[in-house]
RNA sequence: GGCCCGUUCGUCUACCGGUUAGGACACCAGAUUUUCAUUCUGGUAAUAGGGGUUCGAUUCCCCUACGGGCUACCA
């Protein structure tokens, strides 16, 4: 049995992916294809204030990196469109009005200066059922009061009336069955002047309207939610509701609060999982993939951020999240993200997958710093040779640059003090004796450079370093007689030669 | 301020009434690697506090403290 499981996912307002939304994505992904349903992504589409351009095709792109590919994604045109928030406005005032007609709802027609004036007369001022009676509204007018103003079109907004002693029950997927009293909310807006709905309008009629059978969005929610599932009552009955999880936050590393782009920037990671460039202000921010990490360890980290299957494996590939996920071992309090955290996951990650799997992204990566990996079988053999030494995909170029061009910079503050004509003497034999050399591997190059050691009566540790600088230009790196053998003879003995010639000076 | 949610090593977490409170990251020490990492071994480190309930509480209940969230014609 095949179920489709809709959700919706509201875009942060600045544009970007951070790691809450990629979560709560993933969360539901997990969630759907672990019941064997369809996964139906809809990405919240309000224009006007909120609306950034590109964010829509941009989340998908993160999603698809990230390998969350929803079974049906509609943005425009898809069978409950239209989509766009402003294209919509008449279907919200329509049951915003009969929310008015079925009295659950009222006219306001306090000005917003009026309100702010409240406010500060007031300090904990909070347009609820104690308050709306003295308030200037279809609830303390008279009826022929409101009609004039209804048709003069004064400005007005249409709010919820909280039943000022009502308790609202829902049963969230995480927190169990959740119980509000209905007078703490006050009357939220739901219609605001310029006729556009509010979240909490939106939210309810848009995923009736598009058959959303589950609502998993962040902790910062839960206080709202007894407006949403009252919206729910008064408009569609309570069976008709999605399934509300409330996910607990993503915090800070450091402080408090919860984790912004801003703390990325500040600490020095990312927070969004890829690049994104805000088209306001032009402003780069960095994203997860093009700092170095795989979308599986990506995933991997970001579900096991408030959810484990109650052993002790914390490295799982998606295919097996979605065979142990369930929404019953979910935390309910907030994790903060510590980055340390998140390399070890890379590292894992980078030291399971096979070089071959690794070629496009290493390639990219080296050619960033102006290294050309141009030979495919090359280059996989590079790859397994360095890959267990680096957390990030960024730490390739360093790890192993060498093994595609010669040292460019040496540091011979390694090398100078200790070096001699007895030094000198001993990789000119050794020159001459690599040439001679029938086979070309690590073993028999170990072997064969011992032996030219005692030959010339040199401790094969004091020009071990020397070689390694030859080879790689610093004291970094593999093996220093796996890296000769993987470069060749010729390319060795050029960099021997070259080296040799330099020190001289 | 009001309301809501939460609280196990520094961090992510296991335990769903009986454990020497386990694992991982980080950190420290040792081994291996005649580079640097990796790897391996070991170590430091936690049930916020106080009341109940119970033969027995990290686990259930209450209070306090602390943390977080919400309190807009933003989401």
């Amino acid at each position: 049995m095949s179920e489709k499981i809709r959700v919706r996912f509201a875009p942060s307002p600045t544009g970007g992916l951070h790691l809450g939304g990629v979560r709560t994505v993933l969360y539901n992904y997990l969630f759907a294809r672990s019941h064997g349903g369809d996964f139906i992504l809809r990405i919240e589409d309000t224009d006007q204030s909120r609306f950034v351009p590109g964010a829509e095709q941009y989340i998908l792109d993160c999603l698809a990196w990230c390998g969350l590919v929803p079974d049906e994604s509609p943005v425009h045109g898809g069978p409950c469109g239209p989509y766009r928030q402003s294209e919509r406005k008449p279907i919200y005032k329509r049951y915003a009005e009969q929310l008015v007609k079925d009295g659950y709802a009222y006219y306001a027609f306090d000005t917003p200066a009026e309100l702010e004036a409240k406010r500060t007369a007031t300090p904990n001022f909070q347009y609820s059922h104690a308050v709306r009676a003295s308030m200037k509204n279809s609830l303390t007018l008279a009826a022929d009061e409101v009609k004039p103003l209804l048709d003069a079109g004064t400005p007005h907004v249409i709010r919820i009336k909280m039943p000022a002693n009502e308790e609202v029950k829902f049963t969230d997927l995480i927190r169990g069955e959740v119980i509000f009293n209905a007078s703490q909310s006050d009357d939220k807006v739901l219609l605001k002047a310029d006729e556009m709905p509010t979240y909490h309008l939106a939210v309810v009629v848009d995923d009736h309207l598009m058959k959303i059978t589950h609502a998993f969005r962040g902790e910062e929610w839960l206080p709202s939610a007894p407006v949403h599932v009252l919206l729910w009552k008064y408009l569609f009955g309570l069976e008709q509701m999605p399934q509300w999880a409330h996910l607990p936050l993503i915090l800070k590393p450091d402080g408090n609060g919860k984790l912004s782009k801003r703390d990325g920037d500040r600490l020095g990671f990312p927070v969004f999982a890829m690049n994104w460039i805000d088209p306001k202000t032009n402003e780069l921010t960095k994203g997860f993939r093009e700092l170095g990490f795989l979308p599986e360890a990506f995933v991997n980290l970001l579900a096991m951020l408030g959810w484990n299957d109650g052993s002790e494996q914390e490295i799982f590939a998606l295919e097996e999240l979605v065979a142990k996920f369930s929404m019953d071992r979910v935390h309910k309090a907030g994790a903060r993200f510590d980055y340390e955290k998140a390399k070890w996951y890379n590292h894992e990650w980078i030291k399971k997958v096979d070089a071959g799997s690794l070629k496009q992204e290493v390639k990219s990566v080296l050619a960033q710093q102006g290294v050309e990996a141009a030979d495919d079988h090359y280059l996989e053999k590079v790859i397994a040779m360095v890959k267990d030494r680096c957390s990030l995909l960024s730490d390739f170029p360093q790890q192993s640059s060498f093994l595609f061009e010669a040292p460019k910079q040496y540091d011979l503050d390694a090398v100078k003090p200790k070096w001699n004509g007895q030094k000198q003497l001993f990789f000119a034999e050794t020159v001459l004796q690599f040439q001679l050399m029938q086979q070309w591997n690590a073993a028999d190059l170990e072997k064969e450079f011992k032996e030219i050691a005692s030959a010339n009566q040199v401790k094969p540790g004091e020009v071990l370093l020397p070689l390694r600088i030859m080879l790689v230009g610093g004291k970094f790196g593999p093996g220093v007689f796996d890296i000769a053998a993987l470069i060749g003879k010729a390319e060795t003995i050029h960099r021997i030669e070259k080296f040799a010639a330099l020190i001289k000076e």
